[in-house]
RNA sequence: GGGCGAUUAGCUCAGUUGGUUAGAGCGUCUCGCUUACACCGAGAAGGUCGAAGGUUCGAGUCCUUCAUCGCCCACCA
């Protein structure tokens, strides 16, 4: 084995052999809970980024913790078409060659792009493999492949059928540059500076002829004056209540439109009064809605204006701002202008300014889809972690708002919907030959395509087969947990709650884990403009996956952002590092000769294990509290405490103590240690197993030759449960290393060699027997020879001796040279302060009526407890002080 | 306009039913003999837990108000 571990040299190789061996591919375990994870698929097009990274890491240490547990594990690894993403792409290397997608035609583009998709596909899974996910790569799955193509089409069928699908002229965000409606949800909102125009509209009198009265309207966007067709005011505004059904002149079209009253309108804002644009504003198509106003849109699919505009037919919708602007000045109908600040919506994918208008698209009527969408995550069915989003998600759904489904793009799943000769719609699953109403056989199908969140709303249960009733749907839906990042919560975790429910009766799965963003060193949001992305394929190469998946899975807690910098995924390296430099000396210390494990009965009973040396009992009881505590973690989602308590195990008590403590019976074999030493070593393996793969398999494999009984691979080893603990040995070696470090404090405040062996005394009462028992550890840990172990301060020296005072026992260097008796007296008066402050603040709180009235009886007891231990601890050090005079 | 989150050591963060003298990593300082590891070991310094009130025997943890920062949602033109 190499001096440093070297990520490189086995990763590859480990993920083939799994691959090789099945160990991915589920297995069937009768009287245990199936566990399943739908992977949220990327898009296609996209390349593996950190979030990515992220959901995979906390994915694959939940599945293989479940599979080494013994439970029935699949993990669907999928990928997403991406709709408006992937015909971007595409449109755009078009572009390039000088080309659209309307000289292809539908069919070429859409061949076109399956081209594309093909030779990246699998980009992607090659950057999943990387990260060592254990996903079964036979389920995998595209959302435009037959099984999902079909889900799609049964539940658009079923919900149309329901009355719960519509097709409507209504208000949309249009997106002028993708030319499709969005969703509300694909709408950015940006603060931004801008104008508030103010504008005169001539009122007319009876006889239709304009007067010299004005009404004023201020608007934002000027340009979309050319599709008015009345101005509101509040019914109670006194100052507009005497031209309430009267008519203003529009300015520049010269169309004669009235003057309504409506609720909607503030009296606080601007003048009161405001232009009415049902045809491109969404406030606007209400108040047009109920007073029958006509719907004038005036703009063209590109944000152009069309002949609604008059002169400014033909022309963009910011040129023909600032045109109508000063077309208004000039006719002196602009009364003036101020700065106003605006939320202007811009499109998710191309960042173009969004626009509003009336168009005719398909929506879902989603208020009966979210009643029982909320329920479930009310009466606990889902549970969503952390807790806090529970609001976040009842606030949204019981807010919610109709789903605009239909884009105007070809890349997708099409709308199954047809329409005959004679204005009959057909809605149907599978491709219909004639109208169903009339015979007629003359069939077009809707042009638009799907939202492609509306496939990915069904993810949980059609990458399992329905609606046909499969062994997979049977055997794993519900699914267990869905992980992702908070910020697709209503796009998709929300979605996918709704249709689960309406399409299959049941949720889709039973926990929702959000992780946070993921930041860069500074706090800033990754972004490709700022350029300060981090690849995870990158970082992987330079630290090793196991680093960069140890990192992932305890930088932060789930829903809270993290920031991500070298120092974390140095220190993750380090202990991968740490790990294999501990098992490399096991390993070694063996010498070739293999090793049995303790007996399992002793492991399992702590009063079996009484004839152990103390230190051996000591690891091995906090093995087991280990393994129960990572237990007890991992089922709470609590990723980053599970990591940090292996850290901590592995690190400071596994290496920096028995590790250390175990050399010293290494040398005279008369007791060997290396039963324990493989005992825990390999517990750690398995335990640190799913977050850090690929190290601890391939230590395994290393040990396997060394071990007897080892499983023929990690991955599918039994993942221990933890067992009985030792509270003796556990507070005996709590004391033992409170001893050695009391004496290495002494040591380096006197800067005593480091090499040099200095005699020391324990003074102790209970555990002079246990301490005598340990007197070669507490010597090669501390140097210390001779070690004396004595009954009171008066057995051991009291001149030219340094000391310190513990709860349950003394340590006195006699160190002649070396005492500075200043700076003694010193030493022992801070640790007499300490100590003279503890014990006033706990005999404050024992002599306090209402606590010992109203505390509970075992936290009194702990602290009479420790107020017993801090007094003998200020006695000893007040007796220390008096002979330094 | 609503809602949510954050504020704990120089930095990045833990701290899940309120209960020992609030923890970790990095950084800093001192020292390094050793059958694993300098991607290391030993020791040390460093915090009135954003502010002010309140509840409680007891508050980093619960309540109220405020401040700063961030995010989400929302049809005030």
């Amino acid at each position: 084995m190499p001096k440093a571990y070297d990520p490189h040299a086995m990763e590859a190789a480990l993920y083939q052999m799994w691959l090789d061996k099945g160990y991915f591919k589920p297995r069937t375990v009768p009287d245990r809970e199936p566990f399943c994870i739908i992977m949220p698929p990327p898009n296609v097009t996209g390349e593996l980024h950190l979030g990515h990274a992220l959901t995979a890491t906390v994915e694959d240490t939940l599945i293989r913790w479940h599979r080494m547990l013994g439970d029935p594990t699949l993990w669907v690894p999928g990928v997403d078409h991406a709709g408006i993403a992937t015909q971007n792409v595409v449109e755009k290397q078009l572009a390039k060659e000088g080309m659209s997608r309307h000289d292809l035609g539908r069919e070429a583009f859409v061949e076109r792009v399956w081209k594309w998709v093909g030779q990246i596909r699998n980009r992607i899974v090659l950057q999943h493999m990387r990260l060592g996910v254990s996903c079964d790569w036979d389920h995998e799955i595209f959302t435009l492949d037959d099984g999902p193509q079909r889900a799609v089409r049964e539940t658009f069928v079923r919900l149309y059928n329901e009355g719960l699908i519509y097709k409507g002229k209504r208000i949309v965000n249009w997106c002028p540059r993708c030319m499709t409606a969005i969703s509300d949800l694909e709408v950015e909102h940006e603060e931004t500076q801008g104008h508030l125009w103010y504008v005169r509209y001539p009122l007319l009198d009876d006889a239709d002829h304009p007067t010299n009265e004005y009404v004023t309207v201020a608007t934002t966007r000027p340009e979309t004056i050319v599709g008015d067709v009345a101005v509101a005011v509040n019914p109670d505004d006194q100052r507009w209540k005497s031209i309430i059904g009267r008519k203003a002149l529009l300015p520049i079209i010269e169309r004669h439109i009235p003057i309504v009253a409506d609720d909607a309108v503030a009296t606080d804002f601007g003048t009161g009064a405001v232009k009415v644009t049902p045809g491109h504003d969404p406030t606007d198509f209400d108040i047009g809605a109920r007073h029958n106003l006509p719907i004038i849109v005036a703009m063209n699919t590109d944000a152009t204006m069309n002949e609604e505009a008059g002169p400014y037919n033909g022309l963009d919708r910011f040129q023909t701002r600032e045109l109508i602007v000063k077309d208004l000045d000039r006719l002196g109908l602009l009364d003036h202008v101020e700065d106003h600040t605006l939320s202007v919506g811009h499109c998710e994918r191309c960042d173009t300014i969004v626009e509003p208008l009336v168009s005719e698209q398909w929506f879902v009527k989603t208020q009966p889809l979210a009643e029982p969408a909320i329920e479930v995550v009310r009466s606990g069915q889902i549970q969503i972690i952390p807790r806090s989003f529970e609001r976040t998600y009842m606030h949204w759904m019981e807010n919610i708002r109709d789903w605009c489904i239909s884009r105007q793009l070809w890349w997708g799943h099409r709308i199954p919907v047809w329409y005959c000769g004679n204005g009959h719609v057909i809605a149907s699953v599978d491709d219909p030959t004639q109208c169903a109403t009339c015979g007629s056989n003359e069939l077009a199908q809707d042009p638009d395509v799907l939202d492609t969140w509306f496939s990915s709303g069904l993810w949980p249960f059609s990458t399992l087969g329905w609606p046909e009733q499969t062994p997979d749907l049977n055997n794993w839906y519900p699914t267990s947990v869905l992980e992702t990042g908070y910020d697709i919560l209503f796009f998709w975790v929300a979605r996918m709650i709704m249709l689960s429910l309406f399409d299959t009766g049941k949720i889709p799965f039973r926990h929702v884990y959000l992780h946070g963003l993921i930041r860069d060193a500074e706090g800033r949001k990754m972004t490709k403009s700022r350029g300060n992305v981090v690849d995870p394929l990158v970082i992987t190469e330079k630290y090793g996956t196991d680093a960069v998946r140890f990192t992932l899975a305890t930088s932060g807690t789930p829903g809270n952002d993290f920031r991500l910098f070298d120092e974390k995924l140095e220190r993750s390296r380090n202990f991968a590092n740490k790990l294999w430099n501990a098992s490399r000396f096991v390993i070694q210390s063996m010498g070739g000769e293999r090793v049995s494990l303790p007996n399992e009965s002793l492991i399992d009973s702590a009063d079996a294990r009484r004839d152990w040396p103390l230190e051996d009992r000591w690891i091995v009881s906090r093995t087991q509290a280990t393994a129960a505590e990572v237990n007890k973690l991992l089922t709470d989602f609590q990723l980053n405490a599970a990591g940090g308590v292996l850290y901590d195990f592995i690190w400071n008590e596994y290496c920096d103590w028995y590790l250390e403590m175990a050399k010293v019976r290494l040398k005279d074999s008369d007791k060997s240690p290396l039963p324990i030493l493989a005992y825990v070593l390999q517990a750690s393996l398995r335990l640190l197993h799913p977050i850090m793969p690929f190290v601890t398999e391939t230590v395994w494999q290393h040990l396997r030759d060394n071990v007897e009984g080892l499983e023929e691979a990690l991955i599918i080893a039994d993942y221990p449960l933890g067992g009985e603990t030792d509270a003796e040995a556990d507070a005996d070696v709590e004391l033992l290393i409170d001893v050695v470090r009391a004496i290495r404090n002494i040591r380096a405040e006197r800067q005593v060699d480091a090499g040099r062996f200095v005699e020391a005394y324990v003074v102790a009462d209970t555990a002079r027997e246990m301490l005598d028992a340990a007197a070669p550890l507490v010597e090669a840990l501390a140097r210390v020879r001779p070690f004396h172990v004595v009954a009171t301060p008066a057995d051991a020296p009291s001149d030219q001796v340094a000391s310190a005072v513990l709860d349950k026992a003394q340590v006195i260097l006699p160190l002649a040279g070396l005492i500075d008796l200043d700076a003694e007296r010193a030493r022992v008066q801070k640790q007499l302060d300490e100590a003279q402050a503890h014990v006033n603040r706990i005999s404050g709180k024992l002599n306090n009526g209402d606590f010992r009235a109203k505390a509970p009886a075992s936290v009194i007891a702990r602290e009479e407890e420790s107020l017993t231990a801090a007094q003998s601890r200020l006695a000893a050090l007040q007796q220390r002080m008096s002979e330094l005079g």
